[in-house]
DNA sequence: GGTAGCGTACTCGGATAGAAGTTGTCCGAGTGCGACAGG
DNA sequence: CCTGTCGCACTCGGACAACTTCTATCCGAGTACGCTACC
């Protein structure tokens, strides 16, 4: 997996603080990334719906709704692409006997099987948002949320 | 994901049907793959344990053990590698007031999150094995083993 | 005719190229603020 | 002193390389079979 959704959801949980405009220069210099890139990768979220992004002075991003309306799965997919990590080929159509008109993604029992992985793998994700993050965070690191709106300031 | 993770699947699926040592080479011309490509991921599979191979003429891959105890996790991880899709790079150590000796991967709340979800994948694959792969194929078409042990033979 | 030795053909196994995706970098288009000149 | 205009600095956004990983291929080491020659 991109080592980007991993700076995504950090910053997101960073931005669900600040709760203004942040560029991506100073988003990046928090954690010692690579301003550019992680540009890049946050224009992925601006596709996604996750993020607006201001141009000019006193621009930057900003998340596009309620912290509580993100799912981790949201991020990932985002960053990621919306296609499974595991993808049916469909080789059964090309063994001897094989139908290549069938729909084996839906019909091949290991597919279906991977399938079945992947969506537990995506439930678990969708079922925690960006807000159940800083609420974790937060009770356990009560000053966390001031600490880090106070350097993005 | 590897694509060499499906075809690895549905080779231990044939394997276990036809029962006696089957060279790369005949394991690859039943899908139309690249037989070398294939043999190298089959030594994969040798290396973890699931097949065991036998050079020579009559020589071959079989599996190792019981297609029962032969879990598609199993599979998965010989051909993938024992590391998780998300990996924590433990960049909170790097935050202005980060601490770097931390054990982030277990303390940071976005790596537990990504790891419980990857937990609930990896039991999803690891509570089906190749024996109920094969069941529930031949329950949908009875004549395959038979079909595909013949092709092999 | 039976048997020991040898050659051959076939297998796996690891070392070697090519393609694709990820990671990292750069520069241009657009925007808001601040300075400056004029009224 | 107030206001309209201009320049500038800062932002995002997409286009352009370097590197790692995945895909594909080739050739060498080892083994079992089959043939041959000998007893």
């Amino acid at each position: 997996m991109s080592e980007g959704v991993e700076w995504a959801l950090h910053t997101c949980v960073n931005l669900a603080w600040v709760g203004r405009p942040v560029g991506s220069a100073r988003l990046a210099a928090f954690y010692g990334l690579p301003p550019a890139y992680l540009n890049k990768r946050l224009q992925n979220l601006v596709r996604a719906g996750i993020l607006t992004s201001v141009p000019g002075p006193k621009g930057g991003f900003t998340l596009a709704r309620d912290p509580a309306s993100i799912s981790l799965l949201d991020v990932v997919t985002a960053i990621e692409g919306p296609d499974p990590a595991f993808r049916c080929t469909g080789i059964l159509g090309d063994s001897p006997w094989g139908d290549k008109t069938a729909d084996h993604p839906s019909s091949c029992v290991i597919a279906v099987a991977m399938r079945r992985a992947e969506l537990a793998w995506r439930r678990e994700l969708a079922g925690q948002t960006i807000a159940d993050v800083c609420a974790t965070v937060e009770r356990r690191a009560p000053g966390e949320p001031e600490r880090t709106r106070r350097w993005f300031g």
